[in-house]
DNA sequence: AAATTCAACTTGTACGTACAAGTTTATTTG
DNA sequence: CAAATAAACTTGTACGTACAAGTTGAATTT
């Protein structure tokens, strides 16, 4: 089976499929293009029915798919509400002591724009064959918090099916929203292996730090909606100031 | 409203509760005590229905629940395998390059054997006013691979109806499982965040590595099924041969 | 003996009904 | 006007039916 056939196959699966699985998506595409802006209500689960013409069991599990991946929260007597634009995948993100950073205190640097190369030699993950015959998409860019770089990132992405990607990508908006938004592909999963080192000098002089002083290297493969292309990062942060953090599991403060 | 009071109200939101909901937790209880241990299948959905009485909606409904919070797979025309003791978490594991470090090969060595004490002066989170007035459960353990240190832990509880902890509790066995047999305290989510940091002269010796080379540190706060209280770890990692790792979301590995 | 077919299982999808329980809004009542 | 009440919503739980689709193992055929 050749290339073209399984990304055929792959979009059958997508697009056909079950009657829940086709609202799902629908609901979801419209979530990502602010039809249901967050913090919006959805139509009600009868609203829904009436519309698409389906028993309310068969919307009720549509929904049942957005409310686990985290895309919306239901509320008895009040409704669905939209929580977020994306699954929530538990990424380790930067944390203030208290509160999370805030966002409008974050800029982007660029270190490298976005090119087609070949793979570098001694590359962190295995890459498929398809992978390995594909080009190489790299940047990297730098985040900074209050003017203080916190992350030094190099992103490696095969060049399967992405038309135009280096034109059309700019370093300061959102890698993850550009995807989902240009391509449809969306990001499903990922692992990650961290470790903490001493700053080789590149990553010194980005973070701005001493040579040889403890920051956390993180490696992350990413897993998208399309079963052959991974996406793949290389993460330095230096943690002086801000710590990474995450949270997981289903928090119940109740009483 | 009365600490007793508060347990009560708990206790009936835990054992009252919906059909579902009861055969979720008797589901659940039974894998936990091995009555369907790893890899084994669940008794069919008609099976389960035939048993307790119940509609086979009822019945997906809990199986559905068990699933998600990554007990069992369901596999269609096969039946429900148990897949894991304990909800999944996606906390930071170590591993090896390629495969998870063989559990055999991992050894626990006590530091600091539990003990009641007082709260540190410097606690890395806020305390509750309750957990505050509770004594401190202490103790230390170094867990190594082959033979060498790779984490250094300290956990620090609150003794809040934990009955004769300090003489239960042996620092060989695993916590989690041992709250979850002894008390019926499970474990529902976490706060963690982590810095690449100087070892520091105590870290250095147990981790056995120079003074002020890179560890991670890494701050937890365990959030648990009941609602006043949370389980607190410091850790330390050697990350120079083994590396701390996780995996997020579903992975679609299928073609 | 090996391959095929078929029957008996399993879970998945989709439809339907009925009532419980929480929220909001309009109505009624004091 | 303010408060209590009721009606009209919302989602949650629980029951039922029917068929589709994947897995397994026994029966049949080659």
């Amino acid at each position: 089976m050749n290339f073209v056939a399984l990304l055929y196959e792959q979009v059958n699966r997508m697009e056909s499929s079950t009657q829940y699985q086709l609202l799902y998506l629908r609901l979801k595409k419209e979530i990502l293009a602010d039809v249901y802006p967050i913090g919006s209500i959805l139509p009600s689960e009868n609203d829904l029915c009436a519309a698409a013409n389906l028993s309310r069991s068969t919307v009720r599990q549509a929904l049942g798919q957005l409310e686990t991946e985290g895309y919306i929260i239901k509320q008895k007597g009040k409704g669905s509400i939209v929580k977020s634009k994306s699954r929530s995948l538990n990424l380790l993100s930067f944390h203030g002591f208290s509160a999370m950073v805030d966002k409008t205190k974050m800029s982007t640097l660029s270190v490298q724009e976005p090119s087609y190369s070949s793979w570098p030699e001694d590359f962190h993950f295995e890459l498929s064959e398809l992978e390995k015959a594909a080009a190489c998409i790299h940047f990297a860019r730098v985040r900074a918090v209050e003017g203080r770089p916190v992350m030094y990132e190099l992103t490696f992405v095969p060049n399967l099916n992405l038309p135009n990607f280096v034109r059309r990508f700019k370093l300061n908006q959102s890698f993850f929203e550009f995807l989902a938004k240009e391509y449809q592909l969306e990001i499903t999963g990922m692992e990650q292996q961290i470790w903490a080192v001493a700053a080789p000098p590149f990553v010194a002089q980005h973070l701005r730090v001493e040579l040889n002083s403890p920051v956390l290297k993180i490696n992350r493969k990413y897993h998208s909606n399309r079963s052959h292309l991974n996406l793949y990062s290389i993460l330095y942060c230096n943690t002086e100031k801000y710590a990474l953090g995450n949270t997981s599991g289903v928090i119940n403060q109740s009483i």
